[in-house]
DNA sequence: ATGATCAGTCAGCAG
DNA sequence: CTGCTGACTGATCAT
Protein backbone atom coordinates (compact mmCIF):
# COMPACT_ATOMS: atom_id res chain seq x y z
CA UNK A 1 0.00 0.00 0.00
CA UNK A 2 1.28 3.15 1.21
CA UNK A 3 3.74 1.83 2.51
CA UNK A 4 5.76 1.21 -0.38
CA UNK A 5 8.68 3.34 -0.16
CA UNK A 6 9.01 1.96 3.85
CA UNK A 7 8.94 -1.40 4.30
CA UNK A 8 6.91 -1.05 7.96
CA UNK A 9 5.78 2.01 10.29
CA UNK A 10 5.61 2.93 13.38
CA UNK A 11 1.95 2.44 13.53
CA UNK A 12 2.64 -0.17 16.47
CA UNK A 13 5.50 0.04 18.17
CA UNK A 14 8.06 -0.64 16.20
CA UNK A 15 11.60 0.26 16.68
CA UNK A 16 14.34 -1.04 14.72
CA UNK A 17 16.40 1.48 12.47
CA UNK A 18 19.05 0.23 10.20
CA UNK A 19 22.54 -0.37 11.05
CA UNK A 20 24.78 1.55 9.98
CA UNK A 21 28.47 1.18 10.77
CA UNK A 22 29.73 4.22 9.75
CA UNK A 23 28.88 7.57 9.50
CA UNK A 24 24.96 7.48 9.36
CA UNK A 25 23.58 8.08 12.99
CA UNK A 26 20.32 6.82 12.25
CA UNK A 27 17.94 9.90 13.61
CA UNK A 28 14.88 9.18 15.34
CA UNK A 29 12.16 10.28 14.30
CA UNK A 30 11.71 12.69 16.90
CA UNK A 31 15.24 14.13 15.68
CA UNK A 32 14.22 14.58 12.08
CA UNK A 33 11.01 15.86 12.47
CA UNK A 34 12.55 18.90 14.91
CA UNK A 35 15.21 19.84 12.96
CA UNK A 36 15.44 22.66 10.99
CA UNK A 37 16.41 22.29 6.96
CA UNK A 38 19.93 23.26 7.24
CA UNK A 39 20.28 21.26 9.90
CA UNK A 40 18.80 18.71 7.49
CA UNK A 41 20.74 19.31 4.90
CA UNK A 42 24.01 18.70 6.45
CA UNK A 43 22.53 15.18 7.32
CA UNK A 44 22.17 14.81 3.79
CA UNK A 45 25.95 14.96 3.03
CA UNK A 46 27.18 12.29 1.34
CA UNK A 47 24.06 10.41 0.80
CA UNK A 48 22.46 8.47 -2.26
CA UNK A 49 19.92 11.12 -4.30
CA UNK A 50 17.50 7.93 -3.24
CA UNK A 51 18.59 8.11 0.33
CA UNK A 52 18.50 11.75 0.06
CA UNK A 53 14.41 11.48 -1.35
CA UNK A 54 13.64 8.45 1.45
CA UNK A 55 15.04 10.71 3.98
CA UNK A 56 12.80 13.80 2.74
CA UNK A 57 9.80 12.28 2.58
CA UNK A 58 10.17 10.18 6.14
CA UNK A 59 10.15 13.66 7.61
CA UNK A 60 7.47 14.93 5.17
CA UNK A 61 5.32 12.22 6.84
CA UNK A 62 6.64 12.49 10.30
CA UNK A 63 5.44 15.97 10.08
CA UNK A 64 1.77 14.81 8.52
CA UNK A 65 1.35 13.12 11.53
CA UNK A 66 2.13 16.21 13.64
CA UNK A 67 -0.05 18.09 11.20
CA UNK A 68 -2.92 15.56 11.57
CA UNK A 69 -2.57 15.45 15.07
CA UNK A 70 -2.86 19.34 15.50
CA UNK A 71 -6.14 19.19 13.50
CA UNK A 72 -7.73 16.64 15.83
CA UNK A 73 -6.80 18.86 18.79
CA UNK A 74 -8.29 21.68 16.89
CA UNK A 75 -11.27 20.21 16.23
CA UNK A 76 -12.17 18.60 20.16
CA UNK A 77 -10.79 22.21 20.81
CA UNK A 78 -13.78 24.07 19.32
CA UNK A 79 -16.39 21.72 19.48
CA UNK A 80 -15.72 22.18 23.47
CA UNK A 81 -15.66 25.59 23.08
CA UNK A 82 -19.01 25.71 21.33
CA UNK A 83 -20.60 23.41 24.08
CA UNK A 84 -18.77 25.81 26.48
CA UNK A 85 -20.11 29.28 25.02
CA UNK A 86 -23.84 26.85 24.75
CA UNK A 87 -24.15 26.56 28.72
CA UNK A 88 -23.13 29.95 29.28
CA UNK A 89 -25.92 31.00 26.84
CA UNK A 90 -27.97 28.91 28.92
CA UNK A 91 -27.15 29.89 31.94
CA UNK A 92 -27.88 33.78 30.68
CA UNK A 93 -31.45 32.81 29.35
CA UNK A 94 -32.25 31.51 32.49
CA UNK A 95 -30.69 34.60 34.19
CA UNK A 96 -32.93 37.16 32.24
CA UNK A 97 -35.88 34.73 32.39
CA UNK A 98 -35.86 34.93 36.36
CA UNK A 99 -35.32 39.08 36.30
CA UNK A 100 -38.23 38.88 33.85
CA UNK A 101 -40.78 37.12 35.73
CA UNK A 102 -40.05 39.02 39.19
CA UNK A 103 -39.90 41.87 37.38
CA UNK A 104 -43.77 41.44 35.70
CA UNK A 105 -44.95 40.06 39.57
CA UNK A 106 -43.36 43.57 40.85
CA UNK A 107 -45.00 45.52 38.03
CA UNK A 108 -48.42 43.96 38.60
CA UNK A 109 -48.57 44.26 41.95
CA UNK A 110 -47.47 48.05 41.81
CA UNK A 111 -50.09 48.50 38.96
CA UNK A 112 -52.82 47.01 41.88
CA UNK A 113 -51.58 49.60 44.26
CA UNK A 114 -51.95 52.29 41.75
CA UNK A 115 -55.37 51.61 41.08
CA UNK A 116 -55.98 51.39 44.18
CA UNK A 117 -54.46 54.50 45.42
CA UNK A 118 -55.97 56.03 42.64
CA UNK A 119 -59.27 54.90 43.61
CA UNK A 120 -59.54 56.30 46.95
CA UNK A 121 -57.99 59.46 45.94
CA UNK A 122 -60.87 60.20 43.63
CA UNK A 123 -62.87 59.12 46.30
CA UNK A 124 -61.56 62.15 48.54
CA UNK A 125 -61.07 64.40 45.74
CA UNK A 126 -64.50 64.15 44.61
CA UNK A 127 -65.91 64.79 48.32
CA UNK A 128 -67.85 62.45 49.86
CA UNK A 129 -69.28 60.51 46.61
CA UNK A 130 -71.95 61.14 44.83
CA UNK A 131 -73.96 58.15 44.09
CA UNK A 132 -74.04 55.66 41.20
CA UNK A 133 -71.88 55.56 38.41
CA UNK A 134 -68.90 57.60 39.42
CA UNK A 135 -66.62 55.47 38.83
CA UNK A 136 -66.23 55.92 35.14
CA UNK A 137 -63.09 57.14 35.06
CA UNK A 138 -61.39 60.37 35.36
CA UNK A 139 -57.71 60.44 36.75
CA UNK A 140 -55.73 62.68 38.87
CA UNK A 141 -52.17 63.69 38.25
CA UNK A 142 -50.12 65.26 40.78
CA UNK A 143 -47.02 66.46 41.15
CA UNK A 144 -44.89 67.06 43.64
CA UNK A 145 -40.51 67.64 44.14
CA UNK A 146 -38.37 67.40 46.50
CA UNK A 147 -39.50 64.32 47.51
CA UNK A 148 -37.25 61.45 49.22
CA UNK A 149 -38.22 58.27 51.13
CA UNK A 150 -40.41 56.15 48.78
CA UNK A 151 -38.86 52.82 47.61
CA UNK A 152 -40.15 52.14 51.28
CA UNK A 153 -42.88 50.00 51.77
CA UNK A 154 -46.92 50.20 51.35
CA UNK A 155 -47.93 53.44 52.99
CA UNK A 156 -51.22 53.28 51.37
CA UNK A 157 -52.32 49.84 51.10
CA UNK A 158 -55.17 48.26 48.74
CA UNK A 159 -58.58 48.71 50.12
CA UNK A 160 -59.77 46.17 51.57
CA UNK B 1 -19.19 8.55 1.32
CA UNK B 2 -19.12 8.47 -1.80
CA UNK B 3 -16.47 5.88 -1.57
CA UNK B 4 -19.26 3.56 -1.46
CA UNK B 5 -20.14 4.67 -4.81
CA UNK B 6 -17.11 4.24 -6.67
CA UNK B 7 -16.95 0.92 -8.48
CA UNK B 8 -13.39 0.51 -7.54
CA UNK B 9 -11.01 0.97 -4.96
CA UNK B 10 -10.84 5.03 -4.23
CA UNK B 11 -8.06 5.83 -2.87
CA UNK B 12 -5.06 4.61 -4.69
CA UNK B 13 -5.16 2.88 -8.34
CA UNK B 14 -5.54 -0.69 -6.72
CA UNK B 15 -5.92 -3.07 -9.67
CA UNK B 16 -8.62 -5.63 -10.59
CA UNK B 17 -8.41 -8.58 -7.94
CA UNK B 18 -7.88 -11.66 -10.18
CA UNK B 19 -9.29 -13.10 -13.52
CA UNK B 20 -11.71 -14.86 -13.27
CA UNK B 21 -13.20 -16.78 -16.62
CA UNK B 22 -16.08 -18.91 -15.58
CA UNK B 23 -18.57 -18.20 -12.31
CA UNK B 24 -17.05 -15.35 -10.53
CA UNK B 25 -18.87 -12.27 -11.77
CA UNK B 26 -16.18 -10.77 -10.20
CA UNK B 27 -18.73 -7.82 -7.66
CA UNK B 28 -18.25 -4.36 -7.54
CA UNK B 29 -17.87 -2.47 -4.95
CA UNK B 30 -21.54 -1.30 -4.46
CA UNK B 31 -22.86 -5.15 -4.58
CA UNK B 32 -20.53 -6.35 -2.54
CA UNK B 33 -21.23 -4.50 0.65
CA UNK B 34 -24.82 -4.51 -0.14
CA UNK B 35 -24.93 -8.41 0.25
CA UNK B 36 -26.10 -9.79 3.08
CA UNK B 37 -24.24 -12.69 4.85
CA UNK B 38 -26.49 -15.33 2.63
CA UNK B 39 -26.08 -13.77 -0.52
CA UNK B 40 -22.75 -13.86 0.18
CA UNK B 41 -21.82 -17.38 1.63
CA UNK B 42 -23.61 -18.44 -2.00
CA UNK B 43 -20.97 -16.36 -4.10
CA UNK B 44 -18.36 -18.08 -1.49
CA UNK B 45 -19.21 -21.45 -2.79
CA UNK B 46 -16.53 -22.71 -4.84
CA UNK B 47 -13.67 -20.76 -3.69
CA UNK B 48 -10.58 -21.02 -2.49
CA UNK B 49 -10.03 -20.78 1.24
CA UNK B 50 -7.40 -17.70 0.60
CA UNK B 51 -10.10 -16.11 -1.47
CA UNK B 52 -13.52 -16.48 1.17
CA UNK B 53 -10.71 -14.81 3.27
CA UNK B 54 -9.77 -12.06 0.97
CA UNK B 55 -13.07 -11.63 -0.24
CA UNK B 56 -14.86 -11.14 3.16
CA UNK B 57 -11.76 -8.60 3.80
CA UNK B 58 -12.02 -6.74 1.10
CA UNK B 59 -15.56 -6.46 2.31
CA UNK B 60 -14.88 -5.40 5.69
CA UNK B 61 -13.07 -2.48 4.48
CA UNK B 62 -15.56 -1.52 2.23
CA UNK B 63 -17.49 -1.59 5.25
CA UNK B 64 -15.18 0.56 7.22
CA UNK B 65 -15.14 3.33 4.67
CA UNK B 66 -18.56 3.78 4.68
CA UNK B 67 -18.36 3.54 8.66
CA UNK B 68 -15.79 6.38 8.50
CA UNK B 69 -17.99 8.65 5.99
CA UNK B 70 -21.10 8.25 8.32
CA UNK B 71 -18.77 9.01 11.40
CA UNK B 72 -17.39 12.15 9.50
CA UNK B 73 -21.00 13.44 8.46
CA UNK B 74 -22.03 12.97 12.30
CA UNK B 75 -19.07 15.25 13.26
CA UNK B 76 -20.60 18.07 10.81
CA UNK B 77 -24.09 17.48 11.73
CA UNK B 78 -23.15 17.71 15.31
CA UNK B 79 -21.31 20.81 14.66
CA UNK B 80 -23.34 22.60 13.41
CA UNK B 81 -26.59 21.47 15.46
CA UNK B 82 -24.44 23.38 17.93
CA UNK B 83 -24.10 26.44 16.05
CA UNK B 84 -27.05 26.14 15.27
CA UNK B 85 -28.19 26.06 18.80
CA UNK B 86 -25.97 28.69 19.30
CA UNK B 87 -27.40 31.69 17.58
CA UNK B 88 -30.92 30.63 18.54
CA UNK B 89 -30.00 30.68 22.47
CA UNK B 90 -28.37 34.77 21.40
CA UNK B 91 -31.54 35.55 20.16
CA UNK B 92 -33.12 34.55 22.77
CA UNK B 93 -30.93 36.22 25.12
CA UNK B 94 -31.49 39.40 23.14
CA UNK B 95 -35.23 39.17 23.46
CA UNK B 96 -35.03 38.51 26.57
CA UNK B 97 -32.87 41.78 27.64
CA UNK B 98 -34.95 43.75 25.65
CA UNK B 99 -38.42 42.91 27.09
CA UNK B 100 -36.13 43.42 30.09
CA UNK B 101 -35.32 46.79 29.71
CA UNK B 102 -38.60 48.46 28.17
CA UNK B 103 -40.36 46.23 31.30
CA UNK B 104 -37.48 48.33 33.50
CA UNK B 105 -38.85 51.27 31.81
CA UNK B 106 -42.25 50.72 32.49
CA UNK B 107 -41.68 50.13 36.11
CA UNK B 108 -39.52 53.25 36.93
CA UNK B 109 -42.23 54.98 35.27
CA UNK B 110 -44.94 53.07 36.79
CA UNK B 111 -43.40 53.89 40.17
CA UNK B 112 -42.67 57.48 39.55
CA UNK B 113 -46.61 58.35 39.20
CA UNK B 114 -47.11 56.02 42.10
CA UNK B 115 -44.97 58.14 44.43
CA UNK B 116 -46.54 60.74 43.15
CA UNK B 117 -49.96 60.17 43.55
CA UNK B 118 -49.02 59.16 47.03
CA UNK B 119 -47.88 62.00 47.91
CA UNK B 120 -50.84 63.87 46.46
CA UNK B 121 -52.97 61.49 48.44
CA UNK B 122 -51.14 62.33 51.54
CA UNK B 123 -51.39 66.35 51.12
CA UNK B 124 -55.34 65.83 50.65
CA UNK B 125 -55.62 63.52 53.76
CA UNK B 126 -53.98 65.68 56.09
CA UNK B 127 -56.25 67.54 56.32
CA UNK B 128 -55.90 71.56 54.53
CA UNK B 129 -52.52 72.04 55.20
CA UNK B 130 -50.24 71.92 58.10
CA UNK B 131 -47.61 74.82 58.29
CA UNK B 132 -45.33 76.26 57.05
CA UNK B 133 -43.22 74.36 54.27
CA UNK B 134 -46.33 72.44 52.68
CA UNK B 135 -45.28 74.16 49.77
CA UNK B 136 -42.38 72.56 48.80
CA UNK B 137 -44.65 69.97 46.94
CA UNK B 138 -47.93 68.99 45.48
CA UNK B 139 -49.66 70.05 42.58
CA UNK B 140 -52.66 69.02 41.54
CA UNK B 141 -53.85 68.53 38.37
CA UNK B 142 -56.91 66.36 37.90
CA UNK B 143 -58.95 65.08 34.56
CA UNK B 144 -61.08 63.59 33.40
CA UNK B 145 -62.25 60.83 30.70
CA UNK B 146 -63.38 57.41 30.09
CA UNK B 147 -59.79 55.76 30.18
CA UNK B 148 -59.03 53.18 31.80
CA UNK B 149 -55.50 51.93 30.49
CA UNK B 150 -53.58 54.38 32.00
CA UNK B 151 -49.98 52.30 30.44
CA UNK B 152 -50.12 54.17 27.48
CA UNK B 153 -49.48 58.05 27.69
CA UNK B 154 -48.77 59.55 30.71
CA UNK B 155 -51.52 60.38 33.00
CA UNK B 156 -49.33 61.98 35.38
CA UNK B 157 -46.40 64.32 34.35
CA UNK B 158 -43.76 64.85 35.69
CA UNK B 159 -43.02 68.66 37.37
CA UNK B 160 -41.62 71.32 35.03
C1' DA C 1 -20.33 -9.94 13.09
C1' DT C 2 -21.31 -5.02 12.94
C1' DG C 3 -20.72 -0.28 13.83
C1' DA C 4 -18.03 3.56 15.63
C1' DT C 5 -13.90 5.94 16.57
C1' DC C 6 -8.78 6.80 16.78
C1' DA C 7 -4.37 7.52 14.78
C1' DG C 8 -1.53 7.33 10.74
C1' DT C 9 -1.12 7.96 5.79
C1' DC C 10 -1.70 10.17 1.38
C1' DA C 11 -3.85 13.57 -1.85
C1' DG C 12 -4.45 18.06 -2.77
C1' DC C 13 -5.15 22.82 -1.78
C1' DA C 14 -3.62 27.34 0.26
C1' DG C 15 -0.20 30.49 1.70
C1' DC D 1 8.05 23.94 1.02
C1' DT D 2 4.86 24.16 5.17
C1' DG D 3 0.56 23.44 7.26
C1' DC D 4 -4.12 21.87 7.07
C1' DT D 5 -7.92 18.97 6.12
C1' DG D 6 -10.82 15.23 3.66
C1' DA D 7 -10.87 10.57 2.82
C1' DC D 8 -9.20 5.82 3.41
C1' DT D 9 -7.36 2.20 6.25
C1' DG D 10 -6.19 -0.94 10.04
C1' DA D 11 -6.60 -1.38 14.94
C1' DT D 12 -9.48 -1.47 18.73
C1' DC D 13 -13.50 -0.99 21.49
C1' DA D 14 -18.40 -1.91 22.31
C1' DT D 15 -22.64 -4.24 21.26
Amino acid sequence: MQGMTTPFKPHKALKVKKEVGENAPALSDDELVAMSVRELNQHLRGLTKEDVVRLKQRRRTLKNRGYAASCRIKRVTQKEELERQKIELQQEVEKLARENASMRLELDALRAKYEALQCFARTVTRGPMSPGKVATTSVITIVKSANHNNTSPTPFSAPS
